[in-house]
DNA sequence: GAGCCTCCATCAAGTGTTTAATTAGCCGGC
DNA sequence: GCCGGCTAATTAAACACTTGATGGAGGCTC
């Protein structure tokens, strides 16, 4: 928090969030335990309260993690004409690659509904995300790249909508990954 | 299980799993705790155990519950023509009604990854929910009320992930409807 | 009274959190 | 140079409470 924190410390605080962070992947938030994730870095379960006074705030740290991580793939790149395709494929190959934040983002998404202090972060970055995707689909259409669209902002809730829901666990990557390729195709890109 | 349950004895059974429901409905599996579950239904904790011996057991029972609750929506009705367009609405109509559904419905979805029960059993209802849209879309293409499609399980898919992913909490349920909705006109619906 | 059902009392194993103490390194003054 | 105090970082050991589960005693109904 504050200004100065030492670079020993800050590595701690990294460590104990990503343990924590892989710690929900496997079991959920249902199987976070402190004293484990103390262990698993190595330091006494008191440490692990030197850095985050509540659970709550280490679930904090993890959520801040996550967000940052999944927020890097979110800003498009490459030339404007395929920024769209790019960040559909983007997206979904980190979900792939890392099933690990899928599963924390779902992890979190559930807990948004009872949590505010969770509900808040996630719910800004799902609108970020929104805005994003609706910037790019306007881009895409005046490019000439996408057919013409009634409703962007319809279009990216439904592009984000099949892209969190072919993430969820029981459907296989492949289904996945089939599902957003179908989509592409009938969206035109 | 055995055939002869008393009248009153199956009643206890679903007033403690539909207790349940509502608590893991609302705090998730996080927060289902077996004495809260028998202070809702007016009952000892003893009792609970005697009906369900373990924990496990009494979530095998919500994850019935709430499977046959969705299984019900499932069933295509209405008139062979616009089955489709009825199976879309109902499911979308289902899950903004009855949140508490579409949030256990997602906590059982994520669970499903760490616990082989639970998977096997939602495993077996997206299957089967895949293979009915299937039918479904062939139908209406055969019917000639949806344009040709060169596959129909890749559409199959994008239709249940759009859906789950449009009944998420953060997604506002206008939000949801507007991408289901959208989904209906990418497809000529 | 037999058998299904319910409760009281209790256990053992965790669970997040705290307290008091220890170590290591740094800094200023003598 | 070195010493005493200061702070950051870490620890062992508990504390206070929760949680799933049990055993045995009694009650209600047919």
């Amino acid at each position: 928090m504050s200004a100065r924190t030492s670079a020993i410390s800050e590595k701690r605080r990294r460590e104990l969030v990503h343990a924590a962070y892989k710690q929900i992947a496997e079991g959920g938030f249902e199987g976070l335990r402190t004293r484990e994730v103390a262990a698993e870095v190595g330091v006494n379960i008191a440490t692990l309260h030197y850095y985050f006074p509540t659970k709550e705030s280490l679930i904090g740290g993890v959520l801040e993690y996550a967000m940052g991580r999944f927020r890097t793939t979110l800003e498009p790149h490459g030339s404007p004409s395929d920024q769209l395709r790019n960040h559909l494929r983007a997206v979904r190959k980190l979900m792939v690659a890392q099933p690990e934040l899928a599963a924390v983002m779902g992890e979190l998404t559930l807990r948004s509904s009872r949590d505010p202090a969770v509900r808040a972060i996630v719910d800004g970055m799902f609108a970020t995300w929104q805005s994003t995707m609706r910037g790019l689909l306007r881009r895409a259409v005046k490019n000439g790249t996408l057919p013409a669209q009634q409703d962007s902002g319809a279009v990216a809730g439904l592009v984000i909508a099949a892209i969190m829901g072919s993430t969820l666990p029981q459907v296989d990557p492949k289904r996945g990954d089939q599902a957003i390729r179908q989509l592409e195709r009938l969206l035109g890109i």
